[in-house]
DNA sequence: ACCTGAACACCGTTCAAGT
DNA sequence: ACCTGAACACCGTTCAAGT
């Protein structure tokens, strides 16, 4: 179990590992009952552990947040090569990347835009993996622009209501609006592709 | 300031008050930092007051969301009877109130979606609210197709695109992404038609 | 430099007791 | 029937003290 990690095991990386432990614990429970004690005890740590990584509880969360903006940029980025020529069906990629990511993790989704963090006022690890991701998709409706095949419009605009659709379809589902939960993964995915036929069709030049 | 309400003032409908007083205290802090015991000294009553009328905390959230979504059904109803004759002007016209809405209780908003309820679990109040929601939003979608304005799709998908996209842009100007905060109403209303447009592109026959 | 133990103020919830 | 007071277990956060 030893790693080529620097430091040996009981002390040493614990902010990763109270990163870690919080994921865990927000799959089993709300986002409402995760508390910053049980979080350290699941590290093996005391109450007082994290204060040295973390200036307070949203500090922990804005860390969460900032892995998911980090995995829906990996998302957009791996739509981008996967389809070099194909700009549209990158930008479907991306969003159903988006769904499953959600679908994988709703608790992570939810406290990216659900008012417990602000963008406009947080860290600037944050604040950039926010961007970078955003950043991510607008090349992706850049790439249909230069391509000729999208309406003409701002890319600002378009990249805001793919982001827009996606983020709110995701929440739709994870959310429990429509007894979606009972949906198969299958089914999800018919919902998700629906869904970006409808916003694809109003992008491209008629 | 006597009303024609049953009960005098100091008892009475205290249930209510609870919810106005949570209401107000959301204007100014997070959903974090609303504690029911605050919301009950607010409402000049002791802690253990709001259980004889909310099962729990969730309970009186719960109550807070069911207040949305009668507020959004409104607007689709709103909506509808302005513009009896253009299903389209409808859509556009439900999805900026909810946007409006959204920028003026955007903690209402945040926990309509935010993962601190589920919709598959509540009580039947809130589902049924819901429901009635998401079926007005639909009525304006049926309107355009029995009007023979949009493509040929499944109408539970078009709802589905119309409600994500206008969900998510209402947390994206709320969430603080791209400093948004710092824009004006006029701006935010600007911003609001062209993703309403792009939206409504994707709907309409080609 | 990083962690612990104990403490403080606060919170959700319960329950006997009051009116 | 509705509300209060006091209590219990829990939480975020701080800080002196340990290694």
């Amino acid at each position: 179990m030893q790693t080529r990690s620097k430091t040996t095991y009981h002390h040493g990386n614990l902010r990763n590992s109270l990163i870690a432990a919080a994921e865990a614990l927000l799959m089993q429970k709300g986002l409402t009952e995760l508390s910053l004690r049980e979080v350290a005890k699941a590290a093996g740590v005391s109450n007082a552990a994290p204060y040295r990584h973390f200036r307070d509880k949203t500090a922990l969360i804005e860390a969460l947040a900032e892995g998911g903006f980090l995995q829906l940029k990996a998302g957009c980025d791996r739509a981008q090569k996967k389809y070099p020529a194909e700009p549209a069906r990158q930008l479907v990629e991306a969003g159903m990347a988006y769904l499953f990511y959600a679908i994988e993790k709703p608790a992570i989704v939810h406290l990216m835009f659900g008012g417990l963090i602000s963008l406009d006022d947080c860290g600037a690890p944050l604040k950039q993996a926010a961007d970078e991701a955003y950043g991510s998709l607008g090349q992706i409706v850049g790439n249909g622009q230069k391509a000729g095949i999208y309406q003409e419009a701002d890319g600002a605009d378009l990249t805001l209501t793919a982001w827009s659709t996606v983020h709110g379809l995701s929440l739709m589902v994870t959310g429990g609006l429509l007894h979606t939960r009972t949906k198969s993964r299958a089914q999800l995915k018919k919902l998700g592709e629906s869904v970006a036929g409808i916003l694809l069709a109003g992008f491209l030049k008629r």
